[in-house]
This record gives C-alpha cells, sequence and structure tokens, in this order.
DNA sequence: TGAAACACGTGATAC
DNA sequence: TGTATCACGTGTTTC
C-alpha cells in the first residue's frame, strides 16, 4: 500500500477519455523528482449536465513519503484501504452524491477533525471524489486553485503552509488540513497536474517543464479547451484559438507575434515556455529570494480574441523590448500578488477579500499585535522585577529596545548590515586565528538567526568546529567557530560575506 | 522671533502678482485652527526662464509650537535670525543662487546632520529659497509634493513621519529630517498653501475648506492655473474649469454635501455635485473610516498635460460613464496607495521602498510579532506559574532550569525516543519538557550537519533557545532547546519530523 | 445598469 | 543599456 494507485486505466474498467498512459506518466513523474514529492493527480476537463467545464479525477498516483516512515504508512489504516476501494468501486455513483462541494467539505472536516488521521493519504484517497467548477462564477480567488491555474494557463507553487491556508479556495483548504505543505497546480492542454507533499519545496521549473513536455502532448478532446459560452469572434471557426496556441506550442516551438495583450485565456501559454524561456531567467525574485512567487508560465498573446480593429503590428517596434516590457510587468504583478496572498495568510480576520481592506486590516492587525507585546512585555517586566529582586537592570534594557523597534526606522543609521528585510541590527564580528575563524554574531531573535547564520557558513564552505548560540531577552547571541577555505583570510570580508548571507 | 514672518508684503518693497492680504490670510488660517499648526506658506506659480511652470515662495507665516517650549524657539539661535535676515535681503540672489536643488539639499543635509538645529523653523526659513517645478518630469511621486497637488489639484495630507520619510519628494524628506510629522499641502487657483508641524494632526477637511474659501478667490493671474500647452478640449474658453470650481466652491459655501467626502478636486466634481450630487454618497471609505486616506480633492483630469495625443473626443462615449470608470480607478489606486502608507507606517525597517519589499517585510514583521506575543505569553505564564510558589515541583523546575542547564539535562539514556532508525549515522533525541523540548543530534560532520539542523528548526518554526553544537573527530554533536509551537507534543512525532528534515 | 475590484498593456523614470 | 518600479487608462467580471 506504499503505493496507492487510483487509475481508471490500470485496474478499472472504467473508459475515460484520457490516453493509458496517464497513470505512468504520473509515476514517472514522481520518481523522477528527487524533491519529496507524496502524490500527483491529474485532473481533467468536462463538461457536467449544464455544459459548464469542470475538472475531474483523471488518474491519480500517490507514492508516501521518502522515507517511508512507518507510522505515517496506509497499513496502520486499515479502514483507509477499504474506503480507498469501496471508493473506487463506486466511485462514478459517489461522484453525483457528492458532488455538491458542501457535502464533500463536511465530510473532510470531519475527518480532519480525527487528530491521527488527517495526513496526505486521506487528503489523496479523498481527492477522487472531488470535481472543481471552471471559468464558473469564479470571483477572483475565490475559486479552486485547479480552475484558476487551468483558466489562467499559470502554474501555481505554493510551499508554504500559511500560504495555503491563506487561499479562499476550498481545495488549498483541505490541503493545509490535511498536512500538505507545497501544493502545485500545471496546466495542460486538457487538464491539471497538480503534485503535492507535506514539506515545503521550494519553486522547480524544471518540473513545469516536465509536466508540460509529458502532459503538452495529449492533444484529445480539445474541444473541451473551447469556452462553454461562444466567443463571438471566432465562432464561425470550429478551433478555438486556444487550440491553436495548444498545437502550435507543440509543433511549432514558434511564438512571433507578442506586442498585443491578450489575457491569454491558457493553453497558449506553453508554446512560449517552450520558444521563449530565456524570459524565465529573469524570473528569480531578484533581491530576497523568499520564493514566494508562482512561477507563472505565462505569456504570450496572438490567440486573443481581437476587436476587429487594428490589425498589423504596431511600427517600429523592436518587437523584443516590448515583450520584456510586458512580460516583466506581468511578472511584477504576479509577485505582488503572491505577496498579498502571503500577507492574507497572516492576517486573520480579514474583513474583505479585496486589497485595500486586506491592507488596512493589517495595519490595524499589527497595532494589535503591538500593542498586545507592549502589554506582555510591561506585564512581564513586572512580574520579573517583582521577582528577582536586585537585577543588574539590563534586562529591562534589552526588553525596552525590542519593544520599540518601530523607532528604528526613523534614523536608520545602522552601520553595514541594516538593509536586511527582517531583523534589524546585526552585527557581525569576526575573528582570524590562522586556518581557524571565530564568528560573533548578535541579532535579534527573529527569522530564525540560527538558521540564517549556518545557512550563510554553509553557503561559504565553512566548517563548523564549534557553535554555541543563546537567546536571552529575544537578543541571540552566536558564537561559531568554523575552519576556513584557504585564501579567505580577510576578517572584513568574511564579515561583509557573512552578513550579505544573513539575509535569508 | 515667536512669530517669524518672511514676506514680501509685509516689510518688502518687491512687487509680486500676490495681493497684500496675503500674509494676513495665513496668519488668519493659522490661528483660526486649534490645531498646533507650526507655520504656513503659500506657495505661488511663476514660471521660469524656460517657460516651464515653477513654484516659489510667495508668503509664509511661523507660529511656533502652541506650547512655545523655550528651547525651540528661535531666540536660543541667533544665528537663525541673522541667516534670517540675510536671507530676506537677499532672497532673489539667493535664489538664483541655489536654485539648484541639489545645492540646496546638500545645505539641508548638512544642516539636519548638525543635531540640535534642525528643527521646523530652520525648515521655514530655509525654505524660502526653495523652488520646485512643476508637471515636468513628473515621475509620479518623484517630484515634489507641492507640485503634485497642484498638478493634480488634489491636496494632500500626510500625516506620520513614516509617510512622509517614504514619498521620494524632496520636500517631504526634508521635512521629515527636520522634525516635521504633518505635512499638509492644498491646491489653489494660483499655487499651493503648505502647512505643516512637528506633531501629528488627522484630516481636517474643514481647513482644507478654510483654504479653499481663503485663497480660492485670489483670481488674479488666473493664466497660471493653465498649462503651460494649451488643454485642447476647453482651450476655446478662456476660464479653466479649476477656477469654475473654485469659484463655486467660493461663494456657494458647498457643505450641504456632508456625504462626499474628500476626493473630487474643486472643478468639474464640484459642478458634479451640484447636478448630480447623489453619485458622491458612495465615496465612503465604507468600513473602518481609518481617515488614513488622502483627502484628495480632485478629480479632474482635464487641467493635466495631456500629450498632445488623440485629438478629439472618443467616438460615442456617454462622456460620464467612462470619465466616471477612470476617475473612479484613480481612486482607488490612491486609496491603495495611502493604505500602503500607512502599512509602511507601522511596519519598521522596510528594507526597500517598493511596494512588494513592503508586503513580505510586513509579512514577516507580523510573524514575528506573533512570535514574540506567543514568546511572551509562555513565559509570562511560566512566570507566573512559578510565582504560584512550589508547585508540582519536577516539571515545572525542569523547564526553569533547561535554558541555562543544557547539556547537563540529557546525558543520553533518556527512556523516550532514541532507539530506531540511525541508520545512516544519524540519531536524533527529543525530549519534550513542556512548551519547550530537547533536540540532540549526533551525526557525522558531512554535508553541514548545523545548518541542516537549523534548517530543519526553521522549516518547523521552532524558536531556538540555546543551541551548541561541537565537533570531535568529525563527530558532530548538537544540543537544541527550542520552544515548540503548541498542539506539537509528541516526542517521536517532533523525531521524525526532524528526522525526515534533515537531509538537506 | 452602474459601482467596485482586478488585471492588463503601456509609457515614463530611476538606478 | 537593461532592469527595476510605478501610475495610468482601459476592458472585464463580479454583485
Amino acid at each position: 500500500m506504499d503505493h496507492l494507485m487510483i487509475s481508471p486505466t490500470s485496474s478499472s474498467s472504467l473508459v475515460l477519455e484520457t490516453p493509458p498512459t496517464l497513470q505512468q506518466k504520473l509515476q514517472f513523474l514522481l520518481q523522477s523528482q528527487q524533491d519529496g514529492w507524496v502524490y500527483a493527480i491529474f485532473w481533467h476537463t468536462s463538461y457536467d449536465d449544464n455544459g459548464n467545464l469542470f475538472l475531474s479525477w483523471g488518474d491519480g498516483h500517490f507514492q508516501g513519503n521518502k522515507d517511508t516512515s512507518p507510522s505515517t504508512n496506509s497499513h496502520n489504516y486499515p479502514i483507509l484501504t477499504q474506503l480507498y476501494n469501496e471508493r473506487r468501486k463506486v466511485r462514478k455513483g459517489i461522484q453525483s452524491l457528492i458532488n455538491d462541494n458542501d457535502n464533500d467539505n463536511s465530510i473532510m472536516d470531519h475527518m480532519s477533525s480525527n487528530g491521527d488521521l488527517n495526513d496526505a493519504e486521506w487528503f489523496y484517497v479523498m481527492s477522487l471524489a472531488r470535481t472543481f467548477p471552471i471559468g464558473d462564477h469564479h470571483h477572483r480567488g475565490s475559486y479552486s486553485l485547479l480552475g484558476k491555474a487551468f483558466t489562467s494557463g499559470t502554474s501555481i507553487w505554493v510551499n508554504s503552509k500559511h500560504e495555503l491556508q491563506f487561499y479562499n479556495c476550498e481545495r488549498a483548504k483541505e490541503a493545509f488540513m490535511h498536512g500538505i505543505e507545497t501544493l502545485v497546480c500545471i496546466p495542460t492542454s486538457n487538464g491539471v497536474v497538480e503534485m503535492g507533499t507535506d514539506v515545503a519545496i521550494t519553486e522547480n521549473w524544471g518540473l513545469i517543464q516536465q509536466v508540460n513536455s509529458l502532459f503538452g502532448s495529449d492533444l484529445i478532446a480539445l474541444s473541451h479547451t473551447k469556452q462553454p459560452n461562444p466567443i463571438q469572434f471566432f465562432d464561425d471557426h470550429n478551433i478555438s484559438f486556444a487550440d491553436i496556441g495548444i498545437i502550435a506550442g507543440v509543433q511549432e516551438e514558434d511564438n512571433s507575434t507578442p506586442t498585443h495583450h491578450d489575457k491569454r485565456k491558457r493553453s497558449e501559454t506553453r508554446d512560449n515556455d517552450i520558444s521563449g524561456v530565456k524570459l524565465g531567467s529573469s524570473y528569480v525574485d531578484s533581491e530576497h529570494s523568499d520564493s514566494d512567487f508562482p512561477l507563472v508560465t505565462a505569456s504570450n498573446a496572438m490567440l486573443e480574441k481581437r476587436p476587429p480593429k487594428k490589425r498589423g503590428r504596431k511600427p517600429g517596434l523592436g518587437r523584443e523590448t516590448p515583450l520584456n516590457h510586458v512580460e516583466a510587468e506581468r511578472q511584477r504583478r504576479e509577485k505582488l500578488n503572491h505577496r498579498f496572498y502571503a500577507l492574507r495568510a497572516v492576517v486573520p480576520n480579514v474583513s474583505r477579500m479585496d486589497k485595500a481592506s486586506l491592507l488596512s486590516d493589517a495595519v490595524s492587525y499589527i497595532n494589535e499585535l503591538k500593542a498586545k507585546i507592549e502589554d506582555l512585555e510591561s506585564k512581564l517586566e513586572k512580574e520579573s522585577t517583582k521577582k528577582v529582586k536586585v537585577e543588574t537592570a539590563d534586562t529591562t534594557d534589552n526588553q525596552s529596545t525590542t519593544t520599540s523597534t518601530v523607532e528604528q526606522t526613523g534614523p536608520s543609521a545602522n552601520g553595514s548590515s541594516t538593509s536586511s528585510s527582517s531583523s534589524s541590527s546585526v552585527e557581525v564580528e569576526v575573528k582570524v586565528m590562522g586556518a581557524d575563524a571565530m564568528v560573533r554574531v548578535q541579532s535579534e531573535n527573529t527569522n530564525h538567526p540560527g538558521a540564517r547564520l549556518m545557512g550563510a557558513l554553509r553557503e561559504l564552505e565553512f566548517q563548523v568546529h564549534h557553535a554555541s548560540m543563546s537567546c536571552v531577552n529575544d537578543i541571540m547571541l552566536q558564537d561559531v567557530v568554523v575552519k576556513l577555505p584557504q585564501g579567505l583570510r580577510s576578517e572584513e570580508g568574511l564579515r561583509s560575506a557573512i552578513l550579505t548571507r544573513l539575509e535569508h
């Protein structure tokens, strides 16, 4: 049971329009990645009775944790196997029964309240009865991540529980409840590939490309990609531009004709992935590589409903600079949006889903937190001073400085360091002693200074001989003795090298 | 010297186009406000040699602090009086000398580095030599607030130092450096009224209205309100809408309209007020009336420099719907931006001034605050339980002592944990003590075990209280005391969670 | 039908 | 020179 397979192609007699190699593709996909992906699901597009497009289970592969710690495997849950088999048998029936999301949600919720059973396996198994609408009443973020990925044609990569929790998307919330930490949705021509795991995995452009090449050639059921409601511009043609985009992406490699915006329905994005990958080189979140943004594959154009206006390209455009510009702007927007999501994830009680409300809610929330901290600190201080009788008084000093982190913003004026996004006032001392060096770092105890310093030392490939870190009153003091590689002996150089690496 | 008056109308023979009552108006303005405004300046429009519009000193009134704390008054700075008089005498000469902003900035900077002298008085006095371009190379925010207020026709009200610091506007920065906290720029027909003080004053619509009625009737030099480049929509009429707006605002007393605050820059909006006021009713910043947004009076857009693009209006436009749309979008943007400012105001150490950085900094700051609160709460709880005298003794005692005596606590052979795995020569022990836990990891000194462990703890969001790692004979021994988030208390669970995360 | 909220492409600008 | 950010006007999609 280590490798669950819920596949209509492998063991079921149900006939679906997906080619028989889907299962192998997913399997291959999972096994070719060295990251600890737990499962992969292919959601394919279908039409419901009303003619609305939706995503339903196409195929899936469950790999489990790489370490296969015994407690997380399914043999501990015989009921799981039973339910799994049962579900598989009557999947079609169940689907019609619990197509309604609310019902399904209640099931999930009940399961998650169960404490021990809410792991990725449950999530995976329960997924096979789920469906997700597409393009319908999507209130901008309220719909499923899967649907969003499909309609927008952009891959979505969420790799923190906070962010996951934020999305007011049912699936993301459920994933969060079941311990999923990284959730990826990659659109294909006729569906979406979803992968998930319970650890954090940073964005991986290669994976998306691999999915593209694996699933991009499924040119079956192209009609699915067409919009349910007729597009007035091209309904005389039977092939939607989206389809053309797909085809072009597969066999044409091309691109050309950027310039005009689009809104790119989806699909087409892929051809840009192939042809214009270099654009992706600038994708990196330049400054702090928080890796918090979405790896949008997107862009392109050309297959857009075009009000019969100006035909032909604008005169005199070099064609690459403006394209980069729009692409860059797109990325900027996407990045900004993901920052917004991240903010939503940490701010509770967001009154309304719109950005302005979020921002002011964040402000008031921060003020709330500050007030609470001040309150607690004064309380604590009172307690401690009451209890510790005669103290050296530097504790209160430290406390007061940490409380007033706000005030630091004005002058800033901290030597070197500063500028780090997270913590302020980082002090680094380096003392070189022959082939060894002693590094002393003093900072606030925020953003895991220990991990940051150790990460910095790892990046610099310094072997650690000894280290000791202590945190008192929110001040973290770290002393490390490292062995230096030869050639690097300047104390100031070491210091700045460490300093610059401390910011993530 | 309590009331500095730098007025060409009161004591100078220079003839300017401002009416002789300017000084009294400013004076009246300051004294009629009960808020502690320190100074008021009227900047009037002029053309430089190149025919470009710019703002220069029209008149000013310095009132000083209401509390008139002796240390902040000018008699402490005889040099100030001297320089003031000197400046006043040779104002025109100085203007031509230090018209260059860079020079002036350096002067201001030098002054501000002076510690004691950089108060509002200095700022006020130095202002009289300043000029500010209008409508030229306006990078939207990089130009002066004054220019922005004038061209946009919107009043700008900044009432926090953070926000002030943010603007990449020279004047705002200078004001910040000189201790100004609230800075207001109110456009008039032929200039801008600027008021400032070193305390925070919330937006006051009445003040803006008062300025409008005081300075709105200066219908002299109307041509100044006209853009240097002709406005194609109305250049057959000689009266700009702005002026009409002013007149209407003056003699109409307006009021009525409590409903629609702000927004609408005089002119067009005002005539909208007359005809279709109800539209403004929905302007209210519905939910929280933080009053955090900009009191833009504006709209208009039609006295904006309009690059000679499309001549003639778009065909078939109803003229109100699309216009309202752009206006609404403008307002939305403005609102959003002010929310951003507010967020900047409460988030310390904003690494860079751009929105994306602000957002992620806000997120990490919130997490910081949360962590700190949790920490404080647990600390407080600990304190209080400790204070309840000798309780059950064992467990609580251990908790209190762990921080300092980490290494002694577990000389291996602890009952729980241990045992299993340890295949790849990495052993993990976990001992939970209340809200804290001790983690001991023994492994080979390869692949930077310190960084791996710290990274794992960061992923799990465990705050490190104390850590010590030593390497002997290529064996790395690490002991860490961490604070656990609530809900995670199982030693075995912790152990496996750490173990799985140790492999990268 | 219009108000509100977004995303998009575009031009400007700063480092 | 490219590579950022930003604001603007516009089209679209909600309710």
